[in-house]
DNA sequence: TCTGGGGTCCTAGGACCC
DNA sequence: TCTGGGGTCCTAGGACCC
């Protein structure tokens, strides 16, 4: 039986959530980036910013040279959480098969809805008078109709902003023959060049190409790319929360120039171990691995990862056993890039407190410390132990356990 | 020329257990 | 004593997405 697929795709997503929030921002070319400074990148882009060819990814000295009156605005993470879920909200309510892709897509299955409307357009617009209620006119949607989600995604791609785009079947050969191997969700640049040697450079092609080759090339994936070439999708509309979602919870820093060495490196890799601890205490998460990632100047990355037998939420602990993956991996002489990454989650247990006195008691301040930066403000407290005062972290003890021994 | 920061999924090999 | 094979966990690295 043939689905109905919505895919809905938030317009210039964080940028349109500032313009609404901010009627100063409103008709301005804006982007937001993480920190508002030229050596960051776009996060977002408003929509009169792209047209001056501003676009996400950039480089921001790049975005200010093509637009000198661009505004830099600095994201705020939470309030675009809010904005998400309450977007998911509206999404569910008309369907359960709801499948959150990323913070400002999802997927749709209103198979079951559809005989309610007159048509999946009707739909569409009922689903647009939600958003535009609940948050103001400057936030839109693109939404793509279609009978499987890489239709569906190509769709809403296609009608930018506040668009309604429906690939129809018996128009999938045309859009099929007009866009570009990467423009399917799946198929990046790696892919695309070990495509063109085999002698594949459009979708089409990809549609035609024996089905054996690809897999020779491309192991288990190859079946799937062939499908991809003939713009068929089987894989169902998973729902999911987004709480539901979190499978690692990790935080990396491009170094400024003089942070450039592995001495210097050390306060920031310990800044982000207490984040990387407040926001998993924040999901009440414990974790069970941890991974340290490291860029060489030549931009190449390295991880190494541990489980150390115990779940963790303290960023004290975290950096401990971050310094212990560091003495096995080693740092590049000119490290441009730290990251730390929590994964293994569990919930907190509630119930079960730890048995050491000493423990209970680092919980407690872990709980007071948060709840004071949350109320002052972050960075009021903070802890005085840094590198150079290794011997104030606690103790992250003896490995015994397999995959420890390199 | 210059490339941020948040993620997910997959593979492949080794260790270990039964 | 020597043997097989399946399942699971762990780790490193690659590809991709927004």
């Amino acid at each position: 039986m043939s689905r109905t697929i919505f895919h809905v795709d938030m317009d210039s997503y964080f940028a349109s959530v500032e313009q609404q929030a901010n009627p100063n921002l409103r008709g301005k070319p804006i982007v937001v980036t993480g920190k508002p400074t030229i050596k960051s990148v776009v996060a977002a882009a408003s929509k009169e910013a792209k047209k001056c060819g501003v676009d996400s990814a950039m480089a921001t000295w790049k975005a200010r040279k093509k637009c000198p009156d661009l505004i830099l605005v600095p994201g705020d993470p939470d309030k675009y959480e809010w904005i998400t879920n309450n977007f998911f909200d509206i999404l569910r309510s008309y369907s359960p098969k709801l499948e959150p892709f990323g913070v400002d897509e999802a997927f749709l299955d209103v198979t079951a809805k559809i005989k309610e409307y007159r048509s999946p357009e009707s739909l569409v617009k009922r689903i647009k008078k939600d958003v535009e209620e609940k948050f103001g006119c400057w936030i839109t949607c693109s939404v793509g109709i279609a009978r499987n989600k890489l239709l569906a995604k190509l769709a809403s791609d296609m009608d930018k902003p506040d668009g309604i785009t429906r690939i129809r079947d018996n128009e999938v050969i045309e859009v099929l023959e007009d866009i570009s191997l990467t423009d399917i969700c799946g198929i990046g640049s790696r892919t695309e060049k070990r495509l063109n040697r085999l002698g594949v450079s459009s979708v089409p092609e990809l549609g035609d190409f024996p089905e054996k080759k690809l897999k020779e090339e491309f192991g288990v994936d190859g079946a799937r790319l062939k499908m991809m070439g003939q713009g068929k999708d089987p894989s169902p509309v998973l729902p999911a929360t987004y709480e539901e979602e979190v499978k690692s919870v990790g935080n990396s820093l491009t170094l400024p120039d003089y942070k450039r060495t592995p001495r210097k490196a050390l306060p920031v890799l310990f800044k982000l171990a207490q984040k990387v601890g407040y926001r998993l205490r924040k999901k009440g998460l414990m974790a069970g691995t941890l991974k340290l990632m490291v860029r060489d100047g030549e931009f190449n990355v390295k991880g190494k990862q541990l489980t150390p037998g115990r779940y963790v939420d303290d960023g004290n602990l975290i950096y401990s056993f971050a310094l212990e993956i560091k003495k096995r991996l080693g740092f590049p002489a000119t490290p441009t890039m730290v990251g730390i990454r929590a994964s293994k989650l569990r919930a907190k247990d509630s119930f079960s407190q730890p048995l050491l006195p000493d423990r209970r008691k680092r919980e407690e301040l872990l709980r007071v410390m948060d709840e004071i930066n949350e109320e002052y403000g972050k960075g009021t407290l903070y802890f005085a132990a840094q590198a150079g005062a290794e011997d104030l972290l606690p103790s992250v003890g003896e490995f015994k356990r397999p995959g420890d021994l390199n």
